[in-house]
RNA sequence: CGGGGUAUAGCGCAGCCUGGUAGCGCGUCUGUUUUGGGUACAGAAUGUCGGGAGUUCGAAUCUCUCUACCCCGACCA
């Protein structure tokens, strides 16, 4: 391919709002152009990682027995009526109506339409198992999207479904689907993790997410040095302390602190440990517990983690913190000198929290704090559950290693269904005794478009896109030097093109009129793993140089070598 | 939707406070120059200053209003 005829328009400037590296840097080498908010355009560059990352994945999914269909991107609502979603799913579905008046939406994922397609397809549990998975465009009316086509409204993703008889047969083809992601994000070259995933409702271990690791990831992944365990952070347990609690060994005592609103300020002001403080936090109370607000007891160094605490039974879902106002009005005290003694309203202490003694909590009264604090003596030890995050440096929750804590970007997701479809759509086939019975769903999706964003916040450095070698637009490009002027340099270059071409290398000539220094610029700003300069001095020389994108010395190669020479690169 | 901000040439920005009819850098076009890291010089084109209304002799600038976009929060592949 020629640059004079696949147009490359890079830009010199990063655009203000883009506000994240794999952005900025798709849209200055000219990847993808914004149309409107959360939508995009795929540059002829761009569009050429998309498909191979496309390829890809249908490979992997065809070869681990799924099946390709195309279902349509506008779906009726009377399936989404009946799943019930059209009132669940909210603003984020956006619904269209046809000149006759007739609602459909825009599908924002399609387990409706397959749904609804295999209980029409399938009889009998012969026909079982079954997975059929699409590439097709997807649309979620973000409340904001961002990051370009990192949260773009409108996207590209890889969806399987799958259909069974029994939880066996799905817990197969789950396994196979997780076998086959780990595939593709390997051959895509991405550094990635699968992790356990919080389930939601649905219960079980059936959901996995897909990472792939980046500092400026949305997520907090965990996972063991001394296990595979991995989860995402809102899943990851956080283990009793080991050990007993240690007696008491102070007597209870009130502290004027003034001016000790913060954590940090206890432990700067009075020197006490911080594994001695505890923070209370004060949160909405569910309908049923019978109170309105409840306290949530964490070590001072620790965070809440809002997932385990809305699935107490206690606290209202979701999560609300109680406003400044509320806590004076039921505490008496404001934060900042809350604690669990004397405290009116129903305490949840954390685990680590119950393994505390002689620590210190505010005294509800404004300006004063309760040291040599002390379980069962000086107050009832509360309910006591697993209410915060992990830290770095915890016992793994499987009793094997230490965790860590890395930032990832979901990319993918494998999801154990069950019946929640099936069950409300009525899909079943008939078993061996000619019964009625509901199949067993799970799905399986991969965020394509987000894939090539995500790989580019792993890879990058200051010139530009590190691409993978399979993920890049093109593998080698050829930058001619002075090729209007010299002959020689256009005749190699054009020779070089062609032969390339002929064994199947995707090389790119850059043959535009352009100084050396910009033509170098723009083949790095789009990350093109190798690149071969011809020039009147090396020809002169009998050779050509190459360099690697990814780092390395430029080193002269004898023209006739170069072929060998990039194959075995390109091996 | 709540909070904060921005809107001036393809991109990045100045001008606005203190009204006088729009500018800089990059890019683009023409010519010359240069040819191993975004060369230099000369010339040129490009704006309903986001839309509308108002104040004024006069509005990019002041007032009102609408719209779009960006950032922070809930959502997710």
């Amino acid at each position: 391919m020629r640059v004079s005829q696949f147009p490359l328009s890079t830009l010199r400037e990063t655009p203000a709002d883009a506000e994240v590296i794999s952005h900025q840097l798709m849209l200055r080498a000219g990847l993808i152009r914004r149309t409107a908010s959360g939508l995009y355009t795929w540059m002829p560059y761009g569009l050429r990682v998309l498909r191979k990352v496309e390829a890809i994945v249908r490979e992997e999914m065809d070869n681990a027995g799924a099946i390709e269909v195309l279902m349509p991107a506008i779906q009726p609502a009377e399936l989404w009526q009946e799943s019930g979603r059209w009132e669940q799913y909210g603003p984020e579905l956006l619904r269209v109506k046809d000149r006759h008046d007739r609602e459909f939406c825009v599908g924002p994922t399609h387990e409706e339409i397959i749904t609804d397609l295999m209980r029409k397809e399938l009889n009998s549990y012969k026909q079982l198992p079954v997975n059929y998975y699409q590439i097709q465009t997807k649309f979620r009316d973000e409340i904001r999207p961002r990051f370009g086509v990192m949260r773009s409204r409108e996207f590209i993703m890889k969806d399987a479904y799958s259909f069974h008889l029994t939880q066996e047969s799905l817990q197969e083809t789950y396994d196979k689907m997780y076998a086959a992601y780990c595939r593709i994000f390997e051959r895509l070259g991405l550094s990635f993790r699968p992790v356990a995933a919080d389930n939601g409702s649905i219960g079980g271990s059936g959901s996995h997410e897909f990472h792939v690791l980046a500092s400026s990831g949305e997520d907090d992944i965990v996972f063991s040095d001394g296990s595979d365990y991995a989860a995402n952070i809102e899943k990851a347990e956080a283990l009793a302390p080991a050990g007993v609690r240690p007696a008491p060994s102070q007597e209870m005592h009130q502290v004027h602190t003034p001016n000790t609103k913060t954590i940090q300020a206890l432990v700067d002001n009075f020197k006490l440990p911080v594994e001695k403080t505890i923070k209370t936090l004060i949160v909405e109370a569910s309908a049923e517990s019978g109170a309105k607000f409840v306290a949530l007891l964490v070590r001072g160094d620790h965070e809440l983690n809002e997932i385990k605490a809305e699935q107490q039974p206690e606290v209202a879902a979701p999560l609300r913190m109680a406003t400044e106002e509320e806590v004076r009005s039921i505490m008496g005290a404001g934060p900042g000198s809350l604690g669990p003694v004397n405290c009116p309203i129903p305490v949840i202490a954390d685990r680590t929290v119950a393994a505390m003694s002689d620590f210190g909590a505010g005294a509800n009264i404004e300006d004063y704090h309760f040291f040599g604090v002390n379980w069962g003596r000086d107050l009832p030890l509360p309910r006591v559950a697993d209410l915060r995050n992990v830290k770095a440096g915890d016992p793994s929750p499987d009793g094997k290693g230490t965790l860590s804590i890395v930032r990832g970007i979901e990319v993918g997701h494998v999801f154990q269904l069950g019946k929640k479809y099936s069950e409300t759509m009525n899909a079943t086939v008939l078993d061996e005794n000619g019964k009625a019975q509901t199949m067993i769903m799970g799905c399986y999706g991969i965020g394509v478009t987000r894939v090539v964003a995500a790989a580019i916040e792993q890879n990058y450095d200051e010139a530009g896109i590190l691409w993978p070698k399979a993920m890049a637009p093109f593998q080698v490009s050829i930058v001619p030097l002075n090729m209007r002027k010299s002959e020689a340099v256009a005749q190699a270059a054009e020779a070089l093109h062609t032969q390339l071409q002929a064994a199947g290398i995707e090389v790119l000539l850059d043959d535009r009129d352009m100084r050396p220094g910009a033509m170098f610029a723009d083949h790095e700003l789009m990350g093109i793993p190798h690149r071969v300069v011809i020039s009147d001095r090396g020809l002169q020389a009998g050779s050509l140089e190459y360099k690697a994108r990814k780092g390395g010395e430029a080193e002269q190669v004898p023209s006739a070598e170069i072929l060998s020479f990039l194959q075995a690169k390109l091996a």
